[in-house]
DNA sequence: ACAGGTATCTACCAAATGGTAGAGGGAACT
DNA sequence: AGTTCCCTCTACCATTTGGTAGATACCTGT
């Protein structure tokens, strides 16, 4: 025993980039779309080396999930450290943390989307990775409201309001397509200040 | 020629049978995974028989995002006549009535989300059908910014703002779950009341 | 009664799907 | 050098997919 410590280096390296490939696949184009043959194109590697890594597809979808959620949790904890005490401070930074992680990778919010259409088991799994961060979201709203630096509401719909927006805008570009935005750089900027606007006008007291 | 008024009793009846199953599944489910037999099933008819409708899965899809982009024009544009000239209680009405449709139907919201998932051209002469109703939603909102009678910003983004927020409240309640949220009829009437508040705040001058 | 069109069905088909079985190649430890 | 173990591949397989071909039941007007 007591072997090996250059495994990871190959042996993340593959492993790794199938997730990579199955979270953007999965979240643009939702789980039963994508095929396992077209992750493992995409990979450049035989289907049966995804299966080697993922004993099945639902578990390949469990592991995206998981670490989808890991990621985000990060994302938004580091944005939470990284400010001070003002309520409205404090959700901007957050909502441009989170924003930027999914403008530069689609996927992420689209995948938070997609576990609704998984079979119920499945989802709860997945769910509980994230509900640490919910509970902590809703318990500070909670708090703020009362303070009356937050107008007043259901601290758990309104969090969920402010995440539905989010998500919402992040995961469908075809939307502001419509509305005539254009998806340069200016556009987004305009976009992160108009979404930064219209939340903090919805929270303010 | 001349002939046969009946035939509209049995004919429209599988025929729209069909689009109602499709629009169900396509809205809740995902274009790529919902398949002809799953929906055949449900009409409870044999696959050829919706092939003998609709010639191909494409042209299915096609007829579902017309049917249920006519649906929602109708009822955004009923809400609209309803109601007075003040924005504020313009909005909630559209939204109210929105929400109302979303409720009694999931699948309709889910499904204009879905859009983003077709091929390009797909997508475009779908969305053509929900452009009118856009574009009179951006001026009449660019009108009520300069009128100062709403909060101004990017009136096309805004619009967009707004729909994510419901499209993305009425089509997950999964994340609603999440925070603690229970789907019995007081739950809904507390959404409701919430999301009126939540956008109202953040469209108010 | 009969002809013609309408609506539905059964019987297939080629391609793609998730998954199994097992072989081969290469590094690492003995 | 040989053995073992990790990783990847080729070859299959049963099932499901969207779609075709053709038969059949059923109205309806003559």
């Amino acid at each position: 025993m007591a072997r090996r410590d250059s495994e990871s280096a190959r042996r993340g390296d593959t492993r790794e980039r199938i997730l990579d490939s199955a979270t953007t696949l999965f979240g643009t184009r939702g789980f039963e779309a994508v095929s396992l043959d077209q992750i493992a194109a995409e990979v450049g590697v035989a289907k049966q080396t995804v299966l080697y890594w993922f004993a099945s597809k639902e578990e390949l979808i469990h592991h995206v999930l998981t670490r989808t959620a890991a990621e985000l949790t990060v994302v938004v904890e580091a944005a939470i450290r990284a400010t001070v005490d003002d309520p409205l401070e404090r959700v901007e930074a957050v909502v441009h943390a989170v924003f930027r992680s999914a403008v530069r990778r689609p996927a992420l919010l689209g995948l938070l989307r997609e576990m609704s259409r998984l079979p119920a088991h499945s989802a709860e799994l997945s769910v509980t990775q994230l509900q640490p961060l919910v509970d902590r979201a809703i318990t500070w709203m909670a708090h703020e409201m009362s303070a009356g630096r937050l107008r007043s509401g259901r601290p758990e719909i309104v969090v969920a309001l402010v995440y539905a927006t989010v998500a919402g805008i992040a995961t469908e570009p075809e939307a502001l397509r419509v509305a005539g935005w254009t998806e340069d750089l200016v556009g987004l900027r305009r976009l992160r200040s108009e979404m930064t606007a219209f939340l903090k006008a919805a929270l303010a007291p």
